[in-house]
DNA sequence: CTCTTGACTGAGG
DNA sequence: GCCTCAGCCAAGA
């Protein structure tokens, strides 16, 4: 594992930590953030070691607003049911205002 | 070392 | 607006 690559997964981290309350973000938003757009799919991938690490993957879905790792948490429903706690409309997977809740790292950070 | 898979995205039809 | 294809990078078999 080289250090770069270590360093992109803590900034990954870091960045999924500052999402704000009630607000979500895209992996592709993340990878742009740390200057490798093409990565957005290691973001993921650095997610899936996000336990542990008091990281809210929840706020982090795709661009469309879906919930893609969903299947990655304990219950089939606990992505969806954290985020409608937090104030975020989703049904069936889908965050319905997407475009209200988005928080985007470069424009905040 | 090669092939497959994946919590993605953008472009083209 | 929906579907398909290609590019991308890392980890596991």
């Amino acid at each position: 594992m080289k250090p770069e690559t270590l360093n992109f997964f803590e900034k990954v981290y870091e960045v999924a930590r500052q999402i704000p309350y009630g607000r979500v973000t895209s992996y592709g938003a993340i990878a742009k953030y740390l200057a490798a757009p093409r990565s957005a799919r290691m973001v993921g991938y650095a997610m899936n070691g996000s336990v542990g690490k008091d990281v809210p993957a929840h706020r982090v879905v795709n661009r469309n607003g879906l919930l893609t790792g969903k299947h990655h948490f304990d219950g089939t429903n606990l992505m969806q049911q954290l985020l409608e706690s937090e104030g975020i409309i989703v049904i069936n997977s889908q965050i319905q205002n997407f475009d209200e809740v988005f928080w985007d790292p470069a424009q905040e950070i």
